[in-house]
RNA sequence: GCGGAAGUGGCGGAAUGGCAGACGCGCACGCCUUAGGAGCGUGUGCCCGAAAGGGCGUGGGGGUUCGAGUCCCUCCUUCCGCACCA
């Protein structure tokens, strides 16, 4: 008998591991095999309780399958490229590899501190040129079929770091580094067409079936589709104006038309007017006034009219265009026809201007007047003031007028979407080079598969002015053409390191694979992904493009798949003092040091233990208490058996069993169909843990009436059975009491144990009898008891007769295994 | 505004429509100990009661059912996405 040294043990036990390569894996045809994957880290210097939970999550489950039998894949990358490491070089003067490689170092070793089971042989950094090569051989896959291409885009340029930014540094409209106020600028910048996929997006959710419906609606809104229907209203002497509405039964209310500031006919439609300059001015206090408005939560509707006018095409009336500042470039066609009555935006700008309101559609039993409006109206309604479709129900009405305006050649019913093209283009130096040359001849020409990889510069200079470090580099820019073998220049944008997350998953399967991105083969065995579990906050950016890029690669002959991941299981956030625990509120709590304190065995199974996995936990410092007693008390359970059974030879459970080795067994047996069905089934790992909380205790009650005599088997298989169940979840301890009960194998590959049906159960069950919905009585009855004699039983109980004293009894239901209930009046 | 998730003891959280509060934290009392921030045991939703027992209880209100935390309707609150999306 020894005390749980858990330190000791841990080291030991993570030691073995290594030096005998428990979990490399390779594609074995003869057993099931099992994906499971999590999303891989950002190596930004430190692992974090969420990363914990992440993996907690994944080693559980891959522990488990492997022990029921499955070939499993449980790799881990890392994320490697990004910005951090190129902010880091700029203010601490390391190399922004450096630095990268180092925290994967650090992350590693805490990584190796928790046990988890990861064939390290697959390891991936996504900022070595192996892997980036393959980012590069992709783009010119994609621009050979067009997926990739080149257009100017308007995007976020922060006018005191002198940077372009991504959308996501530019949040709120504020850069993220020094909070000024981005612009909008136009630029040449690299996209891939993930539009070409807006509806296989939508349609393949339905090879989804299990994933949460909150992701999948998250990525519909992303995706946004909306049917309606475009319309042009002419201007003389112009182009006419192209709308976007999904309300076209509503187009005879509109009483005036609306362009967003940067509506590229704006310019053009002020021209020749006499105050042009002054209408230009305060549309360019809009441009510019817009986005500060927004981000200070002040929406007010503002306008300017641009002195023209368009036709409506329905009424042949003529309605003055303006310039509104709610109107977006981003969606539909940039304008709007104006429904002051029937939308409330509208509604709003037509009292600040004093333009029309007219009622279009009439709700049931009601007469709406647009002079004494007091709210837009949206609700149903038949159409009004509106000729030859009058009387109409909005829903007809909308198919109808828009055939109409097809047939008159001015319009049509079409469908819009809020996803824009991927832009990939980043002006940074940590990421990828997109493998182009600009000659001055030949123009824009993709390097050659043979010049793959083009390995970012070690000598860029990082002195945060602004700007790309990589056009700095001479010796990188300047290139030869492929095609006139004159002089070029390099393409000095990266891209974006979502396009490194969108595969990786493929490259684990033959991670140093040299010619080509993955092995065919590999593919077909290990794939679709079984589990993917990793943060919520993931649910659009990179599932969306993972997804897209599956399709992509299909579409390139290089899959046959349509979507990459079978189950998704987003698990919750960690919160502290109410909190989600982050960096920056300063509530974080680093694993190491709790693993310093209580071993990693111990964080893991409190951080299971704690809540569902995919709701948020709260972490409290006092509630890590009861898991590592509990760990402590597994201890002393078995390694006080421990040395006697390793001698003992091993007797087999036969004949009749004393009762409490029936017990035993009983709540043996019911422990491992829990445990399995929650690890395996419904991923609600911490009632798992809770049912082996129940066993322990349950052993130590009976322990004394079954260390003896023939009731030890009972105990030897209890002890023995406890470690097992509880290997995926503390592997550390559980190798050691399994070592210390006498086996000489690891448990990484010993077989799960099996649920003796029989074992579990109960010949007798106590039943409650309910009187008018009230808990009266209870009895004890034979599980194969029939109606009579539970209703016998249940007359007979003296408090539940007591209730039934000058009664009648008018309804009485019998559920097996659970209760009697009985209606008397 | 739209979408999603969630409201259960002092706290984290359990409950295929079937005995609400499993398991754990905390707390109280006791045992053991030279000592204990160790271990063991008992108790612990609220109210009345010495007890037996009774009443009330899963955010509020209504409904379905012999029976509702769970299903339906409605309202309220909190958190998370997206958001002037036409």
């Amino acid at each position: 008998m020894s005390d749980y040294d858990f330190q000791e043990i841990e080291t030991r036990w993570q030691r073995t591991w290594a030096a005998s390569g428990a979990f490399e894996v390779g594609e074995d045809p003869k057993r099931p095999k099992f994906y499971c994957l999590e999303m891989l880290p950002y190596p930004s210097g430190d692992i974090h309780v969420g990363h914990v939970r992440n993996y907690c999550i994944t080693d559980v489950i891959s522990r488990c399958k492997t022990m029921r039998g499955m070939n499993v894949m449980h790799p881990i990358g890392w994320d490697a490229l990004g910005l951090p490491a190129e902010n880091a070089a700029i203010k601490k003067g390391v190399h922004p590899e450096t630095w990268t490689r180092s925290n994967i170092a650090s992350m590693k070793r805490q990584l190796q501190r928790l046990g988890f089971s990861y064939p390290w042989s697959r390891e991936i950094a996504t900022c070595d040129p192996e892997y980036y090569r393959w980012n590069q051989w992709f783009f010119l896959r994609m621009l050979e079929k067009g997926i990739a291409y080149r257009a100017k885009a308007p995007v976020n340029w922060c006018p005191s770091c002198l940077t372009v930014l991504a959308n996501e540094q530019a949040e709120g409209g504020l850069c993220w580094r020094c909070k000024s106020v981005v612009e909008q600028r136009d630029m040449e910048q690299w996209f891939l067409r993930i539009t070409a996929y807006q509806d296989a997006l939508l349609d393949d959710m339905a090879q989804l079936p299990t994933w949460p419906e909150r992701v999948l609606q998250q990525q519909r809104n992303w995706v946004g589709k909306s049917h309606g229907a475009e319309v042009d209203f002419p201007v003389d002497g112009f182009a006419p104006i192209r709308i976007f509405t999904t309300r076209v039964d509503t187009i005879c209310g509109a009483t005036f038309m609306l362009l967003a500031p940067e509506h590229p006919m704006v310019d053009g439609l002020l021209a020749d007017l006499p105050d042009a300059a002054a209408r230009k001015d305060e549309i360019g206090r809009l441009r510019a006034q817009d986005r500060r408005a927004r981000l200070e939560g002040r929406v007010q509707k503002e306008g300017v009219f641009t002195g023209r006018h368009a036709t409506n095409p329905f009424t042949k009336e003529k309605i003055p265009v303006w310039v509104g500042n709610f109107v977006l470039m981003g969606y539909g066609t940039g304008a709007i026809m104006s429904v002051p009555a029937h939308d409330q935006r509208d509604f709003e700008f037509a009292r600040k201007y004093g333009l029309e309101v007219r009622v279009v559609i009439q709700p049931e039993g009601e007469k709406l007047e647009g002079a004494t409006l007091a709210a837009a109206y949206d609700g149903p309604g038949r159409v009004v003031n509106s000729g030859e479709f009058d009387g109409l129900v909005a829903e007809e009405a909308i198919p109808r007028m828009a055939a109409w305006a097809q047939q008159k050649g001015v319009g049509k019913a079409t469908v819009t979407y809020r996803l824009k093209d991927w832009l990939i283009s980043r002006q940074r130096y940590w990421g990828t080079p997109i493998p182009v040359v600009y000659c001055d001849k030949d123009g824009m020409q993709p390097v050659k598969d043979e010049e793959l990889p083009i390995v970012l510069p070690q000598d860029a200079p990082f002195t945060g002015e602004g700007g790309n470090p990589l056009e700095k580099v001479p010796a990188f820019v300047q290139a030869t053409c492929p095609k006139c073998g004159g002089r070029a220049r390099r393409e000095t944008d990266t891209m974006d390191t979502f396009v490194d997350s969108s595969w990786y998953f493929y490259r684990y399967l033959s991670p140093r694979k040299s010619d080509g991105p993955f092995d065919a083969a590999t593919v077909k065995y290990w794939f679709p992904i079984d589990l993917y579990v990793g943060g919520i906050e993931h649910a659009i950016l990179h599932l969306v493009y993972s997804r897209f890029w599956t399709k992509a690669m299909r579409d390139l002959g290089l899959v046959t798949l349509d979507e990459p991941v079978t189950r998704l299981f987003p698990q919750g956030m960690v919160h502290k003092d109410g909190e989600v625990m982050s960096k920056s509120k300063g509530n974080t709590v680093a694993p190491d040091d709790v693993i310093a304190r209580y071993g990693a065995d111990t964080l893991r199974l409190y951080i299971l233990f704690a809540g569902p996995p995919e709701l948020a936990m709260e972490w409290s410092e006092s509630g890590i208490e009861g898991p590592h007693r509990f760990l402590h008390r597994v201890w002393r359970l078995v390694d006080r058996h421990a040395e006697a059974f390793a001698r003992e030879p091993r007797v087999p459970l036969s004949g009749e069993l004393p009762s409490a080795a029936k017990e035993l067994r009983r709540k043996l047996h019911q422990t491992v169909d829990r445990v399995t069905r929650d690890i395996e089934e419904r991923i609600q790992l911490n009632t798992a843990v809770a049912a082996l909380m129940e066993l322990v205790n349950e052993i130590y009650r009976v322990e004394a009436d079954v260390a003896a005599g023939p009731a030890r088997a009972a105990l030897r298989e209890a002890l023995e059975t406890l470690v097992l169940l509880l290997n995926p979840f503390t592997p550390h301890v559980c190798e050691e009491l399994w070592a210390r009960l006498g086996h000489a194998e690891s448990l990484v590959r010993q077989p799960w144990p099996i649920f003796d049906a029989a074992a579990a159960r109960e010949d007798a069950v106590e039943l409650a009898v309910q009187v008018n919905g009230k808990v009266r009585g209870r009895v004890v009855v034979a599980r194969e008891a029939g109606e009579d004699q539970i209703r016998a039983q249940a007359l007979a109980d003296p408090r539940v007769a007591e209730h039934l004293l000058g009664k009648q009894i008018v309804k009485f239901v019998v559920v097996p295994g659970r209760l009697v209930s009985m209606v008397v009046k």
